[in-house]
DNA sequence: TAAATATATAACAAATAGTTATAGTGCGTT
DNA sequence: AACGCACTATAACTATTTGTTATATATTTA
């Protein structure tokens, strides 16, 4: 069996090929003319058969070179292709990054950091899978996914998080009397109709116990897993409710909203295995999302 | 612009990915683990990213890896494609060759020993371009084909050539009163209706020069280009004719024919550019065609 | 046929890819 | 914590490959 001929064999082959001389290959190449001579020689000694015939002063490739040759083009071209890959990744400018998020971040905030973030990354390609909170987190443990966002998260051994404490506000339909404070406070909800947080979640628990303190008691219709669909709730007039102000922003116009004070953080993790090494294109990209939430920290 | 890796580290690289440890990949590669050790140190820094996490005691490709390890693959298989098919040429099993050759050859004799000269070599591909004499020629000439097969061939200073003698015979239609004979001599043929070549070709000189000299002179009915034509046409009764065994043998059992005397040669020549190496291929295709021929010769 | 141009050969230098020897690291067992 | 084991890294060296320059030999072209 003989064995393989170099890459840059085969490119000083080519490059012979295309300019029918191996003087102005040299040239082109920016190596001396003996180099390519020897080459040539070498390489049709290890082939077996003779690399060119001579016509009017110019080298043309015999029968049996043009038949490798277009094998030859796309092994130069894989090449450069894989040079050019490994440039995007070091510049990250290319990967792929794989978030497991809320299901309701998926349909917010999500959307716009990501588009932001692959606007001028042409070459990155991301995978969004929305699900419950504690999928999530098995799907980090399983190092499933570059990284998560969750809510409630109190902490896992293979699991490093950073936990951003987002404002909370109080939502309600358009033209509600809300609209006329400037702040709502636990008492403006006494009697109200209050579309409400799980009630095993962290944030319900905190909810309650200030209503308990202000010796308020809110109408509580309905119960809903996710801020997203508790706007959708109140932007139908159904009630009003305590959602991170995420959320209530990207429903402007349909419904309307206020700082809710004494202020309840929604804790907010972005959370990775600490048994994967990230890549630096998914290092890049929590940076951003954790820059996304800049202005709406507590 | 970094340089690009070489073929040998990113194979290196593809084992260790493909093994999970320099150790085993160095095992597998046949060379020592320092060696495997520092190409995976060197594309390291030459792409800028860490190329593999340890993970229960194997190392797992990066996601930085995982993204240019397909492209290695294609790249290893493209390379080993190429030395296969540089075995091939060399051992003459691949390639590819063009044939001109008379219209009558390629329904006749020449299917025959193509279809024998490709039975043991797979990779192997033809081009059969069958069309008048002339334009054989200005295609050797213009090296559009490796080989030509052409008669009354009377040389050219670029085309070097093999002619052959062919014996012809006289072909007559089933039942004919020639059946009785054990060869026809130009006394048989007076006023026999004679289906008989081009009147400008070498082979019709030869044959009017020998019916003056017996003073014999057949009906002439048909003029026929191709002595194939001139096979249907004696199949079917329109009269007899002179032609190469060759062709005659093609049409046993819907003709009939005797040797003829004198004998006249059909002269069949193989030719080739002369400024044109030939493939390896191409001379092995000669050779055999001009074996095939070896029982008609005079 | 001479001059110009292109290719081949030889002797040498630099860079590359391998070697062995040995030190360091991470992990399971005592 | 210390030990042994398996694996990886580092260092110093060698062989091979890939380039160099100088020069000879073909090949075209004027």
């Amino acid at each position: 069996m003989q064995h393989a001929p170099k890459l840059r064999q085969l490119e000083i082959l080519k490059t012979v090929a295309d300019y029918g001389s191996m003087t102005r290959a040299a040239q082109s190449l920016d190596i001396s003319q003996p180099a390519v001579s020897r080459v040539i020689s070498d390489l049709s000694e290890l082939f077996g058969f003779s690399l060119f015939d001579r016509k009017d002063g110019l080298l043309v490739p015999s029968q049996e070179t043009r038949y490798i040759l277009p094998d030859i083009s796309r092994m130069i071209e894989l090449m450069d292709h894989i040079r050019d890959t490994t440039t995007d990744l070091t510049a990250r400018r290319a990967g792929h990054i794989r978030v497991a998020c809320l299901q309701g971040f998926s349909t917010s905030h999500l959307p716009e950091v990501v588009a932001n973030f692959l606007a001028n990354r042409p070459d990155v390609t991301m995978t969004i899978e929305p699900d419950r909170p504690e999928r999530i987190l098995e799907w980090i443990i399983g190092e499933q996914y570059d990284c998560g966002i969750t809510d409630g998260f109190d902490g896992h051994p293979t699991i490093e998080s950073t936990t951003v404490n987002i404002r909370t506000v109080c939502i309600f339909p358009l033209g509600h009397r809300f609209a006329q404070l400037d702040k709502i406070s636990p008492k403006h909800l006494d009697n109200e109709r209050l579309v409400h947080p799980r009630r095993d979640s962290h944030f319900f628990q905190t909810l309650s116990e200030l209503f308990r303190k202000h010796a308020v008691s809110p109408k509580q219709t309905v119960e809903s897993r996710q801020f997203t669909s508790a706007c959708e709730l109140v932007a139908r007039g159904v009630g009003v409710s305590i959602v991170s102000e995420l959320d209530a922003r990207t429903y402007v116009g349909r419904l309307d909203f206020r700082p809710f004070t004494p202020s309840i953080p929604h804790q907010l993790s972005l959370v990775r295995s600490i048994h994967q090494t990230p890549s630096m294109i998914a290092l890049d990209f929590m940076e951003a999302f954790k820059d996304s939430l800049d202005d709406l920290r507590i």
